[in-house]
DNA sequence: GATGAATGAGGGTTCATTCAT
DNA sequence: GATGAATGAACCCTCATTCAT
């Protein structure tokens, strides 16, 4: 009879708990995410936070995991149907240029989840496993340095074109890449 | 015996607590930076804190600005003596490599100030500057796609090599410098 | 072995809280009110107070509308039993040497209230009801003109006798309410 | 050459301030009078204000001193020339309708000042000489009961005129003076 | 299992006051 | 004498966390 339906039954609250401290921590930062904040968000009750996570820096670790998961397998899925040299070249070229960034929303994400992994050990190796992903699928086409320098080449293009307002094109992605690749 | 020295007519304190600011960023994020530890970084009194800056907003502006002052004068003290291209191309990669990066401190600032400046308006123009100074210097001796896409790559290398393990070497940026601006 | 008791489930803590606040109120004045004051003379922690207050505002005019409704039911105590104007004139003159009166507390309560509701327009029409209530009840016995100034002459009357100390007797007080309803 | 002059032999320095401070606390109450903000309204530099003071409480003190002081004078002056018992009852309701009462600005001092004195004993003294005045002086042409309750009666008039909207009118004043001294 | 009332540590900030000049 | 830079105590308030239900 209330306004407030009673909210039971609900398999995963954790799983909207998480999505909804991403979606805080994209708008207030690390800095400014709160318990309070991520339940409102999450619509659930407060003490839903403590009782599924242990604290908030179960939270945090959790809701960066679920990040670098979620862009590795984007980023997994545009580089696996890959099966020439000229098609790693425009998988990756496509990654460069994806609407994924086209939102801040990520890439600040991706910000605060470095250097909150820059001090947080323990998200390290999820991380590095992220970060290995291209190389892993560059290097069966190209050599090992061209991998590891192709992958950086896209990360510097995504943080420059969200960054500053002098935007790198599609075409002028295409064609570094071709040079690097040649 | 380390009673409490006063501690009066000291100039330049607001530089030394914009320093500390900036260590205790490092250390703990914007996320764990708070009045009292940064006046304990700076050995000054709580009350100095608001007293010599209007709040905690100011202090972090301030101590961005400073970081992004010092990063840009250093870049900028390494490009100002290029001539040729040849020492263009290796000045970029002096700066790529630069021992700068070989701490963590000063990138695990880079991205905390990144993270913020996406959030707080007033910094975006001096992260934009910091941006195009090596873009306005390397444009002189390669097209404006090539020094875009040069300042990019770097920008990329460094992220890479600071939180992956997998380095990259100074031979293999050499390497691709040269393709870059054959 | 005033040992620190765990204080759970307390109904009307609330009031409590309130209660506490107009005697701190009273002995310090609003500019001495503090929440540790407070907190303390209710014996509850600290962070209750803005746990059941918004704010230091909201405990404020809490605490002065339950000293207006306080009063204004105790002089609606004293006046409803009249049916006679010989009883109204009895009614106001037992209002105004009421026992109420002695203890200085109702009376600095009153002057801070008022002082404070001069500054905070929220609290103007529980002063101006409670203000209109002997009126109301004196109008039917007595013409408007009369019950008002019946009203302020007995406000003047314990403002007298609190801040002086020649005091008005109830003889004076009676002989005097005379000549006004003559 | 700067904007700001030197501020130099100023004699009365110490006067402005008490006067600011009645004008602060007038604006704020006495909760929020501060050194700085009557600093400002006296446009003297922040240190003079514990330079000619002692402390807060010194000038608070003194600041409620010259308010009675003001007042009295006043009241003294309306009061001084009376000869005849009429003349008397003129200059009672001239006080209880002056101007003096108009600006809301007085009224909120004195109530101020009331619920101040009740916990400074020091300023007992000054508040009852105050009160006893008109005393003195109705009771020349009254009996000592009159004295006393007319005095009463207007200071009940003021105030219900500025706290209440209901106004008592100047007819309706001089009718019940007429009443109480026939 | 799930909740939300309750707590107290610690946050940013203000301010009376001190004291070297 | 007069100042204002400097201090630290105390302010109000937020919040992660606990625990009785």
């Amino acid at each position: 009879m209330t306004t407030k339906a009673k909210r039971r039954y609900e398999p995963d609250r954790r799983d909207r708990i998480i999505d909804s401290a991403l979606d805080v921590i994209a708008q207030y930062g690390v800095a400014g995410t709160t318990h309070r904040r991520v339940a409102e968000a999450a619509d659930v009750p407060l003490g839903a936070m403590t009782y599924y996570f242990k604290g908030m820096e179960e939270l945090l670790q959790e809701a960066f995991a679920r990040l670098a998961d979620t862009m590795s397998s984007q980023l997994r899925t545009t580089l696996e149907a890959v099966k020439t040299k000229e098609q790693a070249r425009q998988a990756i070229i496509d990654w460069a240029c994806s609407e994924m960034w086209k939102s801040k929303r990520n890439l600040i994400l991706a910000f605060e989840l470095t250097a909150f992994a820059a001090r947080e050990p323990s998200l390290r190796p999820q991380l590095e496993r992220w970060m290995g992903i291209s190389e892993g699928y560059l290097s069966q086409h190209f050599g090992k340095s061209t991998a590891k320098v192709l992958d950086a080449f896209v990360d510097g293009v995504v943080m420059h074109n969200i960054m500053s307002s002098n935007h790198i094109t599609r075409d002028e992605v295409t064609e570094f890449v071709q040079k690097l690749t040649a």
